[in-house]
DNA sequence: TTATTGTCCGTAATTAGTTCA
DNA sequence: ATGAACTAATTACGGACAATA
């Protein structure tokens, strides 16, 4: 029902200017601003098709909404303002996602290598105690090495080329000193995990207190404090 | 009087309804709207050493700057909100550019393991051919194969885990059915990389035709067309 | 219990700066 | 080079919710 529904200041009205009405019902009413739902819907199905409106269209659907072409045209703005940040957070929980996934990916072939390496050294030299289990530390490139000789503890200069300088934010990339991946990313993101603090709430890593939760270096040099491009922006 | 910013509609009348105005100076003024650079930067420095304010406080910069107190506190609650929306775009280019680097160290030890692997096989059989090169597909745990038995393309199951389901969004994490690993997840983002599509932006992932660049699956199901949340929501 | 207060969220609308035909 | 349309950032409002008095 709602009867509030239209509110429309009109074509005659260019602002709307809604005081007063302040000691309004508590239920109904709906006095002010929040379009109503269908023309919600009209606008929601026609973003659908082109998140740009042509004036030609625009014109037709203020019209048929009753509402002003420049409200229409604010309301795609608005909305693409909103999807857009919609979007990064959806493709930051697929990265995140795929990051968790490669990690472990990297972790199992990790395993592999080792085992490998393992099963060659024994092939060498079968008399040699399995103490330090060797490695290459190689780029690939060096692939026959002479026989014998491993460098033990590898992956420490795995990849020189991702030292190169982060001018963005003065971010530093995060160079990987130890070859542990610090597992999970972040959990995976189950809504059950943040319920601890506030329960119902969908966002992402946004609570009051949110501050208090990766204490331990989760995210290595995001999300805590705060710090570079916060403030300041 | 008070040509220039006051404006607060002052204690007596909760409503503003700043209409026509319209005819404004076309420099200064600053009509309406937008609080002076002073009163920014006491918010802002107030911000920086607590981003939640007491009711104590909130009367007292209320007065200082002359804004009612429920603006002040409706500054900082939009500024939380900014403030935290920076940060998700902080921590996405933080795990982007985490992503690439795991990226380029998970290619070069792929390799390695294959290197290794090439070499036990040479230890192995030397009269073999050097057709498919052997790997383990095994999990890590059983490692001490027999011997001779590989199995040819490895990685096909690397780690089953990542097969559960995901109901936040009706996301599906993305299983890596291949294993190259699609190098770098979105070029680290470089200001001059977006610049072909439209010169002077800095934001992420958004532009008006965005939706071209991605066309061979970088993000092998994000920001390609649109799915699951984005409208609808 | 209900009423108050504070917070976050979604959203409407405004302003300033940029782009383009 | 003027103006229409866009974007990004802001200001502001109302509702949902939680803690509290």
């Amino acid at each position: 029902m709602f009867s509030g529904g239209e509110y429309s200041p009109s074509e005659t009205e260019p602002f709307s200017c809604l005081n007063s009405v302040t000691a309004s019902r508590k239920k109904k009413n709906k006095n002010k601003r929040r379009f109503s739902d269908e023309q919600i819907k009209s606008l929601e199905t026609m973003f659908k098709s082109e998140t740009r409106l042509e004036p030609r269209k625009k014109m037709q659907l203020a019209r048929e909404l009753g509402l002003q072409p420049r409200q229409v045209a604010i309301w795609f703005q608005n909305k693409r303002a909103r999807w857009r940040s919609k979007q990064l957070e959806g493709d930051y929980s697929i990265l995140r996602a795929n990051y968790n996934s490669l990690a472990s990916q990297f972790e199992t072939l990790k395993k592999e290598k080792q085992a490998l390496a393992i099963q060659l050294q024994k092939l060498n030299d079968p008399m040699k105690k399995p103490g330090e289990e060797g490695e290459f530390s190689g780029q690939g490139a060096a692939v026959n090495r002479s026989e014998g000789e491993y460098t033990t503890k590898g992956e420490s200069d795995m990849n020189p080329r991702l030292s190169n300088e982060q001018p963005e934010h003065g971010l530093g990339v995060l160079s990987y000193e130890d070859n542990s991946i610090k597992a999970e990313y972040f959990e995976l993101e189950e809504p059950n995990i943040m319920s601890m603090v506030e329960p119902a709430d969908g966002s992402l890593t946004s609570q009051e207190d949110w501050v208090s939760l990766d204490s331990d270096g989760l995210f290595d040099q995001s999300s805590s404090g705060y710090q570079w491009w916060d403030f300041w922006a």
